[in-house]
DNA sequence: GTGAAAGCGCTAACAG
DNA sequence: CTGTTAGCGCTTTCAC
C-alpha cells in the first residue's frame, strides 16, 4: 500500500490561516472557554476549511496516556466471544474509552504479538482469554504498569484481577434439576480434563450427585467426545443409546454438543424428554428455538466483558477476582411432554 | 483511572545503560546489521534488563505512518459481521496489519465519533458498513487521503471501493430452486423495501418468476414483518398458514426468519418440505443442524471481509466494486421426503 | 560503526 | 486573552 501522499494538515497550518499561534489553537481545541468568541470563531472557521483532525499520535505522544483499551480473545467469531466484546465495548464507550480487539486462536505466539502491538501503542490495559495455561507474560506486563484483567479464567495470580463464570456451579444446577426431576442414571458428554471449564464441569456434576446421596461411581457415564460440536454430540449420543443399562438424562457440555444430541436421539426416534432427557451449556440465541427448546445453563456473557471493563477502568488499583454465577433455564427439553 | 504511574523506559535510558546513543539503539532496533555485533549485544542486554517497549506513538509521529486499518459494522454480536471481521484480520494479519474494530450499532453518531477517532489515530484506511443511505461523509474522508472501503453495500460512489454479495441473485437462485421442484406459488416472509437488502432479495424473486414466465402477482405472496427474526417468521407464517390460497413454499429473509417458520409449521403438523417447503437466508452454522436441516442461501462472509482489506491494502489508487455471487446449499427443507 | 541533533504535531507552562 | 517555547520518544540525516 502506497503511503498516505498528502501531508495531513497540522495545527499550525490552522493557526496561520486563523492568523493566531498554534497556542490558541490549542487553547480552542482543549479548553474554548479561555479564548475569546471573535478569535474562537476565526480558528474554527480555519478547521473547517481545512477539515482539519487532530493528530491523534502527537497528542498522546504529549500525552503520555491514552483512553485505549485491548481485548484479545480466542475467537472473534465464537458467539460466546463477541457477546463478551460487545459488554466491553459497551462498558469502555460509557468511559469515552476505545477497544481495540483481535483474536488470538488460542496460540500464543498471535498473543505476544498482539500484547506487545497494544503496549507499544500505550493502551491503559489489556483484558485477555489466556490461549495456555501460563499467564507469567501477563504478570510481567501488569508489573510494568498496564492494567491487566483475565477474561473467562479465574487468575491464579492474586495480583491480576479476573472475571470468570462459575462452571462448577453451572453444571452442579444442570444436574439438580435433572436429579429433581427423579433421573438417576445421566450420561454427561464432554470434553477433555486439560481444558478447564471441561474439568470444572464434570466436578460440578459430581457434586450435584453426592449432594443427592447418589454414587457418581454407578450413577454417571461420562463419555469424552474429541469434537465440542454437533458431530461429537452425536458421536456420543449413539455411544449413550448403545448402552446395556441406558441412562434416561444427558448432560452436554454445550450447546451445539446438546444439538448433534437431539438429532441422534430423533433419528433413533427416543422421544425427548419422556426416552431421554437433554440439558446443554451456554444458551446461545437458537436455543430456544429448536424443534424441541433446549434446557440450558446461561453464562452472562455480556456482564462478564462489561465487568472485566469495570475493572479495568476502576480507580482502585488492587486486584479483583469477579466470579459470576450461572443460571438454568429450563426449558421442554427435560420438562416436555414429548 | 488513574494515569499509569511509572514513566515507561524510553530509548534513552537504553542508550544510558548500554553506554551508547539514542541513535546507536534506535539502529539496533530497525536496521541491526549497521551495528557491530558487540555494542549490538550490549544494547540488546539493556533492552531485555530494563524490559523496554517502544513508544509506537512517537514512532508513528515520526513515521507520519501507521499499519492500522478500522472497520465499523452495525454490530459485533452478529454472526454475519464477525464472519466478515474474521476475514478482514485474516487478511491485514499477512499484511502484518492490525485492526481497530468497532460497532455502530446503525447508528450514524457513533460511526462519525469511530471515524474521528481512527482517523485521529492515523489509520490507513476504514472499512464500513454505512449505517445510513448517506456516504458524503466517506467521501470527504476519502478525499482527504484515507482509504475507504464499504462494506455489503455497493458504492454509489465511483470514488469508494465496495465489496458486496449479489442480494438479487442470491433470492434469485432460491427461488429458481423452488420453481424447479416444481412450485408456483411462493411466500417470501420479508422485511421493509427500506433495508436494502430486502428490497434487492424481493427483486430477485421477481426475476425469477418472470424468467420462468411466471407471474408474480399471482405467484407470489410478499408478507412484511416487523422483526427478521424467529418471531417475524412465526407472526409471517401463521399469516401465510390461513390463507385461502396457501402457498406450496416459503422464502424467509433470514435463517432465524425461517427458524420461526419451521417452528410455527411444526406447531401445526404441516411437514416439510411436503406440505410446505422453507429456504432461509444467510446459512448461519447451525442450519444444517436443525430437526429438519434447512436450505439455504450461503454468504461468502469471510472472503467478503477478506476481499475488502485487500483493497484497503492494494497498491493501486483505483477504486473497485466487488461483487460475490452467493450459493445456495440444499437440504432437506425442500428435497426431504417430510 | 557511532554520535549529535533536528524535528514529527501537539500540549501546557509561562510571559506578556 | 494570546503568543512563545520546551519537550513527549523516536527516526534519520549528517558528521566524525
Amino acid at each position: 500500500m502506497p503511503p498516505r501522499t498528502k501531508r495531513r494538515t497540522s495545527i499550525a497550518d490552522v493557526a496561520r490561516l486563523a492568523e493566531v499561534s498554534v497556542g490558541t489553537v490549542s487553547n480552542v481545541l482543549n479548553r474554548p472557554d479561555r479564548v475569546s468568541p471573535t478569535t474562537r470563531e476565526r480558528v474554527e472557521a480555519a478547521i473547517t476549511e481545512l477539515s482539519f483532525v487532530r493528530n491523534g499520535s502527537a497528542r498522546q505522544l504529549r500525552a503520555g496516556t491514552i483512553t485505549t483499551a485491548g481485548a484479545i480473545v480466542l475467537d472473534v467469531a465464537n458467539p460466546f466471544f463477541t457477546d463478551v466484546a460487545r459488554g466491553i465495548e459497551d462498558r469502555l464507550e460509557e468511559a469515552g474509552y476505545t477497544l481495540m480487539l483481535a483474536s488470538s486462536d488460542e496460540d500464543p505466539d498471535r498473543e505476544a504479538r498482539y500484547l506487545k502491538l497494544f503496549e507499544e501503542h500505550g493502551v491503559q490495559g489489556v483484558m485477555v482469554v489466556p490461549s495456555g495455561p501460563d499467564i507469567d507474560h501477563l504478570r510481567t506486563l501488569h508489573d510494568r504498569g498496564l492494567r491487566v484483567v483475565l477474561l473467562d479464567r479465574p487468575s491464579t495470580d492474586p495480583a491480576l484481577s479476573s472475571v470468570a463464570v462459575d462452571d462448577r456451579a453451572g453444571a452442579a444446577a444442570a444436574a439438580r434439576h435433572l436429579i429433581d426431576l427423579g433421573h438417576e442414571h445421566l450420561a454427561f458428554l464432554n470434553g477433555p480434563h486439560t481444558i478447564r471449564q471441561c474439568a470444572d464441569r464434570s466436578a460440578g456434576i459430581h457434586d450435584a450427585l453426592v449432594e443427592a446421596g447418589l454414587d457418581p461411581a454407578t450413577c454417571l457415564e461420562e463419555i469424552t467426545i474429541t469434537a465440542l460440536n454437533a458431530d461429537g454430540g452425536q458421536a456420543g449420543t449413539e455411544r449413550v443409546l448403545a448402552m446395556e443399562r441406558r441412562p434416561t438424562a444427558t448432560l452436554c457440555v454445550n450447546d451445539l454438543t446438546a444439538l448433534g444430541a437431539l438429532r441422534t436421539l430423533r433419528a433413533a426416534e427416543v422421544p425427548v424428554p419422556s426416552g431421554m432427557a437433554v440439558v446443554g451449556y451456554d444458551d446461545v440465541t437458537f436455543a430456544g428455538e429448536l424443534a424441541t427448546p433446549l434446557t440450558s445453563v446461561r453464562q452472562p456473557m455480556h456482564a462478564l466483558g462489561y465487568r472485566a471493563a469495570d475493572l479495568l477502568l476502576a480507580d482502585d488499583e488492587t486486584a479483583e477476582q469477579v466470579v459470576f454465577q450461572p443460571e438454568l433455564v429450563v426449558r421442554e427439553s427435560t420438562t416436555g411432554t414429548g
